[in-house]
DNA sequence: TTATTTCCTGCACACGTGTACATTTTAAAG
DNA sequence: CTTTAAAATGTACACGTGTGCAGGAAATAA
């Protein structure tokens, strides 16, 4: 059995309570006792119980993090920013992937719950705005990365897709591109909405006209996903010369389309990312696209989940906190002028 | 405060071990208590307590990761195989990444410590025998993933590293290549000396020698690292015609290295990877390496925890297991003839 | 009916820790 | 030295749940 307190006690002549005492250095004790006791402590392999403390305390030192995959870059870059944060305050803190399954996630949810987290963070992204009442309804902190459900939500951060996909489209058409496609991710919801939207406002500010046959959802955000978004505007009769790629990866795949094709990006074709994946600077071509501070969106995440649940004596947490953070525009080498 | 089954017991008009035993599904309670009990339990938001049953019971249904980094795209496919088992047994996890730093490994494995964690797997290395024997101190199970200090510990998987590196010599060999480089990663210790063996052996069995020079090791096994590598191959007098590298994101990085010199791939030079991280097979041109099974390896080592932990009642665990797996080559575009 | 057995339920304590309060020890003051 | 205050330590209960044991209710047998 593990060492507790109580054989503390018993070997250093005192009273669990004094033990208790000494190893949070409580003043209360004598430093001579103090001292006496940590040695056996250290001696004996001592280690707290969280579980108990948490008992009595209500705090855990324990949070949750639910992405949607946890093997997809974006998350897994911005999960370092969160652990970066939290592991520097001593948090631990439990992962798990959804997979965009709304079963799942609520089976997550009741296992974190079980295990008294004492908030979660959530960057998938809930489905209907039911699913995200039942999430309220348990009484835990929650904190939402770009999600989906924006409103009802107290403490949310947010990346301005809109706003970025804005951007790119100026890029290409400054670049002389008229015929633009937007390839997006069929199972990214509200996000590859957002980026329509940026895209759509680019056009629209420029007085272009988008054919509909330019505008396709791909069925997942990976390389493979890009991959038959390739194959679709390949077939087009008359096919766009830039395509905005829901993100990187879908890039990447679209790209690898393109060239086995035979094509060349940029000169036949611009390809544009989202989100600037660390390897979307390693490409060939090396990718255009729009930086979103993934890693820092989890700092500030963690962050603002301490800030929740640690707030400081004197002051009272607002009883609402959005964050919206701006990235900024990528010029790489897969964009390039317009051909004739 | 949170509904505890005292609030039930009360509400119900039974004792809490009544309540106890219904939400638990005993088959001493009555069935129709059992149906009001659970009616009330669901109403209220129960939610069990895991602290409080793991302090009565030592299971606290939660296990702790380690691996080196988050985003390093090896781990994250290895830790989404570790998470598709685990979330199917109910179990929850920590997650923690080392950053390959000695202190903040020990920081960790306390602080799961005293979260009450059944098990560790870890898929960071550690650097020292000595840090291995701290390890295995703590009296917490321990499943190593491709560990360094592999012959001290009792449960451990690995892949064969050198077999692979034998295979893609080979493959090289074949090609008609004689002038082969192998770019290791400083910083991956015993794996990259593995991989290393593997490259001198199947240079010996086809009697080939090595140049010294055109043995290197890269600062890191990033892309970044990769890249530095390809400048310093380019700067030798006389160059190999093929490389082989620690892993697939440093042989994007040589890659890039060597396009951005005015070079092709492969027609100038045959790049090789490892590890078969899915962007690998989206480059330009796809990258030959070698398919380590990642999602497998960490399906395998969540199973062979659970084994350890949930021992069958019938049997006894053995003292030791260690699993070898072995991957297979996959042949891509980025390795072709040894030009004359 | 009563006696016996089986089935349910309640009581009481345990898990490891924290803390209000009581008690003892120590230090300071007289 | 005693008296008094302050400091250090101990006692007892609490947190939420599980479980051995005892007792009560119900079902079966006589």
């Amino acid at each position: 059995m593990r060492v507790t307190i109580k054989n503390i006690a018993e070997k250093a002549g005192v009273s669990h309570a004094t033990v208790s005492r000494a190893v949070r250095d409580l003043p209360s004790v004598t430093f001579k006792t103090t001292k006496r006791i940590k040695d056996i402590a250290a001696d004996l392999g001592y280690v707290p119980s969280a579980h108990a403390r948490s008992l009595k305390s209500g705090r855990s030192k324990a949070l949750g993090v639910i992405v949607s995959r946890i093997d997809d870059p974006y998350f897994s870059e911005l999960l370092q920013g969160v652990e970066d944060i939290l592991q520097q305050e001593g948090y631990a803190y439990f992962i798990a992937s959804s997979n965009r399954d709304f079963r799942r996630e609520k089976a997550i949810v009741q296992t974190m719950s079980e295990q008294r987290v004492e908030g979660i963070i959530i960057c998938s992204t809930p489905v209907s705005k039911e699913h995200h009442r039942q999430l309220k309804k348990i009484d835990i902190p929650l904190v939402l990365v770009n999600n989906q459900a924006a409103e009802e939500s107290e403490y949310s951060l947010y990346h301005d897709d809109q706003y970025g996909n804005l951007q790119l489209t100026r890029h290409l058409i400054e670049l002389g591109h008229t015929r633009i496609g937007y390839l997006g991710n069929l199972l990214a919801g509200r996000t590859t909405e957002d980026r329509l939207a940026g895209f759509k406002e680019g056009m629209k500010l420029a007085g272009l006209s988008i054919l509909d046959e330019y505008i396709f959802q791909g069925p997942d955000g990976r390389p493979e996903g890009g991959f038959s978004g390739g194959e679709y505007y390949l077939h087009l009769p008359n096919p766009p010369t830039a395509i905005i790629c829901f993100n990187d990866m879908m890039a990447i795949g679209l790209m690898k389309a393109l060239l086995k094709a035979g094509h060349n990006v940029p000169s036949d074709y611009s390809v544009i990312g989202f989100d600037n994946i660390s390897i979307s600077a390693f490409t060939n071509p090396s990718l255009t696209t729009f930086d979103q501070p993934k890693y820092q969106l989890g700092q500030k995440a963690a962050q603002m989940m301490l800030t929740i649940i640690n707030p400081l004596e004197d002051e009272r947490n607002p009883h609402s906190t959005v964050i919206t953070t701006r990235g900024r525009i990528l010029v790489r080498s897969s964009t390039g002028p317009a051909p004739d």
